[in-house]
DNA sequence: AGAAACAGGACTAAATTGGTCTTGATTTTG
DNA sequence: CAAAATCAAGACCAATTTAGTCCTGTTTCT
């Protein structure tokens, strides 16, 4: 266990796609095809990555999202933390969403830090670049052979739900 | 977020009393009353901490739990994969309990692993040595004075189950 | 034999997380 | 300007996970 959310994981396949289409927007029904996750799922990650600032977004006919910086910009601690909050291991650690009041907290409270400011720099040391294929990163000229063959690369793992519209998405 | 469980805290709070009386063994009815919890609650964290060998335990009259070894000798990753498994930050980590079989999983798991090696590491500099507060470390000849005074000293957080027989315990 | 304690696991309730949907705002296009 | 496409915000329900309790059996001491 000490394991991430699974939107986390979905915000990282996210992130890849938009990475390999650098500066485009990408409507949520072209990032859920590419990713094989369902439209509303991808809505509601992207949100979440504009409200962190790190993607932008366009509102209307030709909207959607694209990365709002560099790839190399976009550390891990920063896609973790805009999905699931401020990281902390519990609630002894400063920055704890519920602090703990109990009277010798602030005792361990020392320890917890450093453990939390381990983990947090553990997570920084890796960015988006490092979990982008380079072996996937097209021109914008590929784009149109892109959709066409590496839709469902990112999937990350199947979605149990029976009524979902991509059942096909195991390889 | 990101963080440690419940029971996870519980099983610390749990050694450091038995740390702080190294070599008794104690019953989960006395663990109880050292740290506030639930007997019930100490009942499982500690048959879980027997399993991973970081506690002894006895049956019987004089029955109870105790140290496996010295408090330098536990290290914090020890006892968070006592309560919650092996650390693993998610499924394309070597060791997960329910790997991640998707083509490009393997390509992302070089880094997953190096994520998930730090955070271990994190975890495995620190011991329950540095969890415990010398300053309450008693002689036997002081146990019965704690037992008196020190009571709920360790305690984590409220347990807001309304019919907890212990809700004086904010302080 | 009886009392005190742990062992193992089933079970329920609470909390969290995941996923969907609805309503409204914004932008482009005809 | 109207319509279509898209995102924004948040409510909501289902699924999963976690926490906490309890029961039945075994071990140990007196």
């Amino acid at each position: 266990m000490f394991k991430l959310n699974r939107m986390t994981d979905y915000a990282i396949v996210v992130l890849g796609v938009l990475a390999h289409r650098q500066g485009e927007f990408l409507a949520t029904a072209q990032l859920a095809a590419l990713t094989g996750l369902n439209q509303p799922t991808v809505a509601k990650v992207a949100k979440t990555l504009v409200a962190a600032d790190l993607v932008d977004t366009q509102r209307g006919v030709h909207g959607g999202y694209r990365l709002a910086r560099s790839v190399a910009m976009i550390s891990l601690v920063q896609i973790v933390e805009a999905m699931e909050g401020p990281i902390a291991v519990n609630d002894c650690v400063d920055g704890a969403q519920d602090p703990c009041m109990v009277s010798n907290c602030c005792f361990m409270s020392r320890n917890w830090n450093r453990v939390n400011l381990a983990v947090r720099n553990a997570l920084d040391d890796v960015s988006l670049e490092d979990f982008i294929d380079p072996a996937q990163l097209f021109t914008p000229a590929d784009s149109e052979r892109a959709e066409n063959h590496q839709v469902k690369k990112y999937q990350v793992r199947e979605n149990q739900v029976p009524s979902a519209p991509h059942s096909d998405m195991s390889s």
